[in-house]
DNA sequence: CTGGAATATTGATATAGATCAATTTTTTTA
DNA sequence: TAAAAAAATTGATCTATATCAATATTCCAG
């Protein structure tokens, strides 16, 4: 039964659901866009705020969040190839229901949403796969959501350091471009715990870290300790 | 920005989908579905298991939760009219994401999943109600997500009451046919940290309680408790 | 290249809430 | 209706992790 369980919800569906669109849909689409670039740090969607189109990340990496006052919920990582922004198509939401910022500078396009529901419509086709994307996003989220309830800081830690190594870099050596203070919102935990964790890993030769430089030196214990809890 | 956070998910779409359904596909689902009765703590759906259906309720409560190990996560509670295992629906998931169990005696339409596809793909509109059901399930289950981790204990066993008052039995005074334990793992605590924080509440006289009735004597103070955290 | 701000680190302390153990109450069943 | 099982309650303890405070390091603008 076990596994797959990851606090690092990286959504990389590679969304394929253009694919299933005519030509003659393409078009249409292409024309109701907009392409845009962010710096790092910019807001893309503010929650709350008028949800008139949905996004595309073309380039970059974002993260999707929840706030409420000063508290911050991350929900996701967004790698490129992927929409966020679908559950404003629900017809009782026309705002964001989550905030989208850049980690790194990033192209996204923006698309009407009134096109993307007249698509949905249209082509069955296409709806099937918005609800396959939708579907995978809930699970991703709802697994998100159980490590982050049930697991301890190291395991969520661990976690987190294999998820950006496998999903999002997809090697064991990368440089994180993130401050100590995102990688505690994204762990779930205070900046000076994750502090004191990768600390703990150092010394215990899980990994090593240079700067911004991050090796994983040994991937099966840090899958132990997610594991474990 | 406030508010509109709760942590008890009780889905409440009322289900409109099925109305933009024409006579035939009406018919056709009606014949590629069964109805069934669950008792009290049975299970309807098990996590892992093929997914051969999605479920509609029809009378009963139920609760739909993750579990790994002996560890749980309530992700939602439902309510009659409502629709469960439509992650289920995509063409990479064909098991259950979740399980889901009977609170009370229920009775449950096992709907035939590829008649449910083949439908979306058919019928524009029920795909696009469709899409709006996930949407609105994902955002609350967000709310939940954020409560849970983000709240503490106080706060989210007022919130839960709160909900349970206003959602599920609409009024202020209720029969609440749950265990302490059950209590427990829907506002995410142990039980005795259930059982103490009732205390307090009866003891500051926000509630009152004999036996399974329990009645709100002060809702503003409990929603204060929420907000505060 | 230098001063100031942001970020990272370290240590000390506080605490919410879990866990454990014992007892009482309620429910079930035989 | 008595005995057994399950659930609820209470109190004592423990611990993971937040918070606070001080210092060090890195980063960046002028």
């Amino acid at each position: 039964m076990a596994a797959a369980l990851s606090s690092c919800t990286v959504v990389d569906d590679h969304c394929k659901c253009f694919e299933v669109l005519t030509d003659k849909q393409k078009i249409l689409l292409e024309k109701k866009q907009v392409t845009l670039e962010f710096k790092k740090g910019e807001i893309i969607a503010k929650q709350g705020s008028f949800a008139s189109h949905v996004i595309f990340l073309y380039e970059g990496l974002l993260k999707v969040y929840l706030e409420h006052g000063n508290e911050v919920l991350i929900l996701k990582i967004i790698s490129p190839g992927n929409l966020i922004g679908l559950s404003s198509l629900s017809e009782s939401e026309d705002v964001f229901q989550y905030s989208t910022a850049a980690y790194h500078n990033s192209i996204v396009n923006l698309i009407d949403i009134n096109t993307f529901k007249l698509l949905i419509r249209e082509n069955g086709h296409f709806a099937s796969k918005v609800i396959n994307i939708l579907s995978e996003n809930s699970n991703q989220i709802n697994n998100r959501f159980f490590c982050l309830t049930h697991r301890q800081s190291y395991g969520r830690l661990a976690d987190l350091l294999l998820c950006l190594s496998k999903r999002v870099f997809k090697s064991n050596e990368f440089d994180l471009d993130l401050t100590r203070k995102e990688l505690a919102e994204l762990a779930g935990m205070s900046t000076e715990n994750v502090i004191r964790i990768l600390k703990k890993f150092q010394e215990e030769e899980l990994i090593s870290l240079k700067g911004k430089r991050f090796e994983l030196s040994n991937i099966n214990a840090l899958h132990r300790i997610c594991d474990l809890g």
